[in-house]
Formats: structure tokens, sequence, C-alpha cells
DNA sequence: CTGTTAGCGCGTTCAC
DNA sequence: GTGAACGCGCTAACAG
């Protein structure tokens, strides 16, 4: 039992050598007699050493951990991303603590809080639906803790954020639509609270101006997110004298809904009206009528981005401060 | 900047005490000066004084910290166990670093490492469907980690468990469509590695044999969860003469892809063909056509027993060793 | 190339 | 009731 309780002095006096000797050999120090070197492994795996990191930690004051609060683990774009954040962040030799804020502001201030007393290397977050102002973060920053934001980044400018290029595709997106000769396209857009949702809006509105298109405001609406919210919000845009021909929708839990909504009011989704929306999500696969098209964010490769610029700006840390930099990742918009 | 780095030294010097009555003050150690502890208190508090976990964990040789390997985060099962697990967890003052094993028995492997090598003070686990050999679980033990396996548990009796009651579940599964008069009911299984594959099949015997409803292999499938694999298998159940009129699905995503499979080759679920299954998952609140019934298996509230149940082994460690347990959560057939 | 020494921040004897 | 001193395991000067 208890093997973990090898240490290098253990291995120091196995091989009548100095302690400080063992520890240089172990981090393949440079001028280390090979013979030495090669003695002092061959114990350390015999006696199945392994470092305590807790020395190391204290030492160098440093714990090889990064935080993560995103708002949800359940939705796919999120779980995906932690994968790639994951994957970079163990290569490194770090470990990721993850919390789920579900869209709560005091859950996020709590996970916070728990970075900070147990003092990890660097956070990313997404916010929110309720977070509209940043004081936990604010204090991250007190303590010296790097931040970089993910895809539900605030609107200031000098934060550290990785996000997809939603303008863009929100722009594509509708633009899409109307080469299919559909012209009443109504948006279902996400909590204004959210530079994302913004996003969308813009997009849509730069696209509808482009190719000539009214701009109607009676097609714009927004929804919390909620089954219920959405469902009211698609049957509203399905009461207008004018029915919409095409929907774009905040991310593809809302396009299920709403075309849910519609069945039930006996409408035929991809057919009476047509829906498109952002993600891309695997759930997807699971339907018979799955919307037209859909965003694909890259929610892996995004993950990976952020975990990288993550590591480079702890990396970075003893020297000056480096600016705030802000990725953002290009979409495809996937015909299904 | 850097407030972190207030130590209790610091706290110390500011009052012209003795560090190690700083430390008293803070751990209301019972003899100690009233007003020397609220003075402490209270310089703590303005200087943000925020204890170092790596000295403490040093110190002490424990991490505060547990890990859990799951197959996926974002199958909403396993997404809410860690959600419960989580609530428990945090609340005693510990942390949670969580991996997906992605099915992978490799990965899984190396997340068992990771956690060896950072000391976690226990480790919840649920194997991936590659896992038929347990030597890095093993390797736990070795180390004096508590483990704790989750739902999909190995056959093992001397290890600790915390499971649905799936056998009763698919008993109750079975008896619901044969009370609706439904004779001819086949099984969709998950693989046969997992133990929980094995408890369907046999709760689903005994039910037949108590309704003196005959056994038909050819009614019995397993897939591997696959989208592929349970296309082909739902294929071969159709293809039968005597063709099924319900199917008892593993799970709710395999109900979902023998769904779709159906409607591919012109079968209507929910008339010609009825679908039963295991998670209850909120999914199904997308759809139209829900499986008939899911058994609902309170995956929260098994996240918070699995966590109860680790902690109880950590905080009984140094005393002799408590006899493994199992914990069994009752299920609940849910109608949609 | 290697040994000696001094902490990292905290808890804990052991003294007074 | 409080302080001095030591050590948890390891790294990093500072000597040789």
């Amino acid at each position: 039992m208890q093997k973990s309780q090898v240490t290098i002095k253990h291995i120091a006096q196995e091989l009548g050598i100095a302690i400080s000797t063992v520890s240089r050999a172990l981090q393949n120090h440079p001028r280390i007699g090979l013979k030495t070197k090669e003695q002092v492994f061959e114990v350390a795996k015999r006696l199945n050493y392994v470092p305590n990191p807790a020395a190391i930690l204290l030492r160098k004051n440093k714990t090889y951990t990064v935080g993560v609060v995103f708002p949800h683990l359940q939705e796919e774009f999120f779980s995906q991303a932690i994968t790639g954040i994951e994957d970079v962040i163990s290569e490194k030799g770090y470990n990721v603590v993850i919390s789920q804020s579900r869209d709560k502001l005091a859950r996020e201030n709590r996970a916070i809080k728990s970075f900070i007393s147990s003092r990890v290397d660097g956070v990313i977050a997404s916010i929110s639906a309720e977070t509209t102002q940043y004081y936990s973060f604010k204090e991250l920053e007190n303590y010296g803790i790097p931040l970089v934001f993910f895809d539900r980044v605030p609107k200031d400018v000098a934060v550290n954020k990785v996000r997809g290029n939603i303008l863009e595709a929100a722009f594509e997106a509708t633009s899409f639509l109307a080469n299919k000769g559909i012209t009443k396209i109504a948006i279902l857009n996400g909590p204004s609270n959210l530079e994302i949702s913004n996003e969308r809006l813009e997009g849509y509105w730069k696209a509808l101006k482009s190719l000539g298109l009214p701009i109607v405001q009676h097609y714009i609406k927004s929804t919390d997110l909620s089954k219920e919210d959405t469902f009211k919000k698609m049957e509203e845009l399905m009461a207008l004298q004018e029915k919409p021909e095409a929907v774009l929708c905040f991310n593809d839990y809302v396009a299920l809904y709403a075309m849910q909504s519609c069945r039930q009011n006996g409408i035929v989704p991809n057919s009476d009206i047509h829906f498109v929306s952002f993600a891309n999500l695997p759930i997807t696969a699971y339907l018979d009528n799955p919307p037209l098209a859909s965003v694909e964010q890259f929610a892996y490769k995004m993950g990976e981005q952020a975990a990288l610029l993550l590591l480079k700006i702890i990396d970075a840390k003893p020297a000056e401060k480096l600016m705030p930099e802000e990725i953002i990742i290009d979409t495809e918009l996937v015909v299904h």
C-alpha cells in the first residue's frame, strides 16, 4: 500500500547520493553523470516513484491546473470544446477542473471563487445567460490569474477571447436561404445580453441589406432558450399575417423546439417552413427532419485554441503583460 | 496584483505575533485568546488571505480532490450524474477532476494514471465499453486510493458500486409492454462486456417467463451502441418472419437510432412498432415521437450517492478497511 | 559533475 | 495562551 510514499529521499539513500542529485537527474539536468542518471531512473522505476505534486506546486507556486466554467456540460457544443481543451492542456502536463454554471450567475461566481482558492494557473470561461457584470472575473485578474473567454464572451474589448465568426456565419446562413428564393426570413435569436446574439442579428441585417431585402421588425424575436419561451416566440411568428418562410435559429436546440412547436400547430417543417441554425450538433443525427442547414462552429478546434492561448499567457506571465488577444474561428455552413 | 501571495507570515508580522499563533487562530484552536483570534480574522480578511492549498496538501498528504472517469460528458445521463457528484463533493470542500474515456480503454488508463500522479483522494469510475480487465483500477488500490464504480460496474463483487436496479427495471419495462397486450417483444441490448447489459437481459427473461411468454432467440440482439450497428441490428429484427411488436432498447440513444432505422424502412414507430428504453433523457423532449416509455434512473441521485460513498471511504481510511459496499438505486418506468 | 543549504506555506510537537 | 523550531517533498542557488 501507499507506494506513493516513495520520495527522492528514498532513492537517494538507496544509491548513497545526495537528494539534489536525484532531483536533477530526474529533470534531465545537463550537467549530470550519465551513469548516475541511469541509476537514478532505474531505482525510481523499481521503487515506483511518483513525484509529489504538492511539493512541486509549493516550490514553484504553480498548480498546473486550469479551471473551466461553462454553462452546461450536456450541450454538445460545450462538451466538444472541453475535449479540445483537455487534449491540449493535458499534453502539456496540466489538469483541467470543470465547473458548470448552469446559466446561473451565483454558480458561476462560486466556481470562480473556488478557482481562486485552489490557485488555478488560468481560467477559461463561457459566461452564463445571467452574467451582465464581471465582478468575479475582475477578481481573477486581481489575483493575477490569466483568463480567456470562450464563445460567450463579454463585449468588453480588453480581454482574451476565442469565438466563432458569428457575424459572418449569420450572413452566410441568411444568404443561403435567400439564394433558395426565400425572402421572408425570420430570426429566433438568443438572449440579448450575450454578444453572440447581437452578432447573429447584425449578420442577419447585413445579409438582408446586401440582398436588398426589407428588414421586418416582426420577424425578429429572441428567446431565453427555454422550451416554453421558444414555443411562444415561434407561435408569434406563425401568427403573423405575412408568415415567414424560414427561420434562422440561435442554435440547434432552439431550432428543434421551434420545429416541434410548428408540428403541434399543424405546420410541416422543411416543407411549409424552413430552418437554419447554429452548432451543427450530433443531436441532429437522431432526427428524421433536421434543420435545412446548420453552422458548424468547430467547437473542438475552438477549445484547442482557447487552451493554447491560455497556456501562452500562463507561460509568458513573468514577462511584461501581453496585449489581450482575440481569436476568431471561421465557421462553415453545413447543408443537411 | 498577486494578492494571493498573502501568507500567515504576513498576517503574523502585521500583528507582531508568532506564525503558529496565527495558524491556530485560523483553525479555531480552543486554547487561543479570543481577542487574538478576532484580530487575526480581521487582518486575514482585510489582507484578503487565502490559504495555500499546496502547503496544506504537502503537510496533510491529502489533495481534497476526487477524480471522475466517465465514458462521455455529452450523454445527459453522465452529465446529470456529474452534477450530483459535484454538488456533494464541493459542499464538503473537495474538488472534482473530470476525465472522459470516450469508451476507449487507453484513454481510461491514461486518466487513472493521471489521477495517481496528481494524488487524488478518491476516484469514481464508469468503465469504458472496451474495459474487460481492471489493471489500472487495481493500481489505484495499490496506492491506497479509494474507488467507487458507477453505473457501468465490473462484475467483480469485492468493489464499491453504485448502480441502478436494472434487472428490476427491465422486468418492469417488459411487463409494461406485455400488459398492453404485446407479446412479441424484442430486446436491443448493449455490449455484453457491460454487466448492465446482462442485467437487462436477465430482467427481460424473468419477465417473459413469469408472464408465460416464450423466449425467442431471434428477438435478442446486442449493439455496440454505434448508429451503424444499431441500424443493422434493428433491420435484422424487422426482417424476421415474425416481426416483433415492440423493442426494449439499451438506452434512449439506441432507441432513437432504432426508430430512425424504422422510418427509413417505412415502418412507423409507436404505431407499427413500439419502443421502450432506459435513461429517460431530456433529449426525448425534443422529439415528436419519443419512445412509449423510458426507465428513469435518477442519474443525479446516483451521482450524489456515489460521492457520499466515496467520501465515507476517504474519511474512514485511517481506520481498518471497510467492506466493499453496493448501493442500488431504484428506477421508475416513465410513460410518455 | 555533485553535495550542502535554504526555503516554498503551513501544521505541529514541545517548550515556556 | 503563545512562541520557537522542525519537517512535509522538492527545487534552486551556492559552493566546491
